[in-house]
DNA sequence: ATTAAAATTTAGACAAATCTAAAAAAATAT
DNA sequence: ATATTTTTTTAGATTTGTCTAAATTTTAAT
């Protein structure tokens, strides 16, 4: 069956919710697709009638099986046009998000397909989230934040959480960015802040706030 | 401004008519875009409030210098990702019109821009259509179909204007594609029909009805 | 010049997706 | 346990794009 935009990004958007609730509520749909609690509502009962979601009134609802499957799917083409955006056309990637957004809704399975080829099989998109493949299938990769992290052990950085301009430029400044190797050789207790060592660069210190949003995994 | 992927349907298709009349009607309209007529005059009524056509009730219409402009740049985008569909991923350029159809109507300008620049500047799409520039100025190349070409004289194919499969097919049998050099050695007056010389293969023959659909400039 | 046929427009309906305002249910506080 | 607040749903309206059927205008034929 074939989707409308709107059910794709209705879909998509339950399926990251997910990821931190098991079940989803209206308002918090309503407010990642700025849109209003009615209009969701409205979406959720064509989802229903559709068997993409289990839904019950005022009990919140979340994906089934099949509604899961979709929603992996428009990902996998979000993930790969993200990647195609900042490896094949040069955009940076706090810019790509918007464009995948209309990308990840042409329809064509071949399209993607080749694609997927052309690309050479990427495993991972610019923020560093997993890029599922054909079957649905997403590599699980641990991964801790900086905040986190024990000291001086070398680690990867693996992905970002917050893909904002103004985090992206704090990264270029700390010359940080996906697959950057780096140490964590202190944490203070005081406000959270790290000192981390990139590569020859001499150590600095990130906020807390900062460390957070900051995904690394042992190499 | 921006514009629905009807309204720029609709721009499109009006632009198409126009290379061959003047001005468009209503029921051919229709028939381009597969639709019925009455929707067409409710179109029609719009893009006319939004300034890009002009229109005269059972008159007929035709795009303003805006819509002439907009209408340039969706065909821009068009064959630029017809362009990389068939040489950077491969389709078969019978298969890339739909996807493109869908494609042309991502709205980023940036994308366009970089895309351009990815794929270094072509100047025709896979059918050999002159894919415009930014300013919408369109490369015109003085074109005859092998109906009308002179005998005996080396030509560069340059465009197919029947884009099917079955006119692939063919044009694979005959070993014709976008540049390919011939030469027509004999006119048939009896039912049209063309001897050509294709390279080092055996002369053939085809029919007026093929030849009238392939396209080519002198080298 | 009438008449018949074809093309085009209008009128009215409908589906999809959205919204506001009001009603209903659930969660929270006293 | 009741009252208040928050969340969610319903009712009803709106916009966009489409359609069918009927009316109108234009074109072609006699
Ligand atoms: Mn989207
Ligand atoms: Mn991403
Ligand atoms: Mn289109
Ligand atoms: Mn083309």
């Amino acid at each position: 069956m074939n989707y409308s935009v709107s059910e794709e990004n209705y879909i998509k958007s339950i399926y990251h919710l997910q990821q931190q609730t098991a079940t989803v509520t209206t308002n918090s749909l309503a407010n990642e697709l700025k849109t209003k609690p009615a209009s969701v509502t409205d979406m959720l009962k064509k989802l229903q009638t559709k068997q993409l979601v289990e839904y019950e009134k005022y009990r919140g609802f979340k994906l089934n099986a099949n509604g899961n499957k979709i929603a992996i799917n428009i990902v996998r083409r979000h993930r790969l046009w993200e990647f195609f955006l900042v490896n094949k056309l040069g955009f940076e990637w706090d810019k790509v998000h918007e464009i995948a957004e209309e990308l990840e809704h042409v329809s064509s399975i071949e399209l993607i397909k080749r694609l997927d080829i052309f690309l050479n099989f990427p495993q991972t998109d610019p923020h560093g989230d997993p890029i599922p493949d054909t079957n649905g299938k997403i590599a699980f990769i641990k991964q801790l934040s900086l905040a986190e992290i024990t000291v001086k052990k070398n680690v990867l950085v693996s992905s970002v959480s917050n893909q904002s301009p103004e985090m992206l430029e704090m990264l270029k400044h700390y010359h940080i960015g996906i697959g950057t190797s780096l140490k964590v050789t202190r944490h203070f207790t005081f406000d959270g802040s790290v000192e981390i060592k990139v590569s020859q660069y001499p150590s600095c210190i990130i906020s807390e706030q900062v460390a957070k949003n900051i995904f690394v995994h042992h190499d």
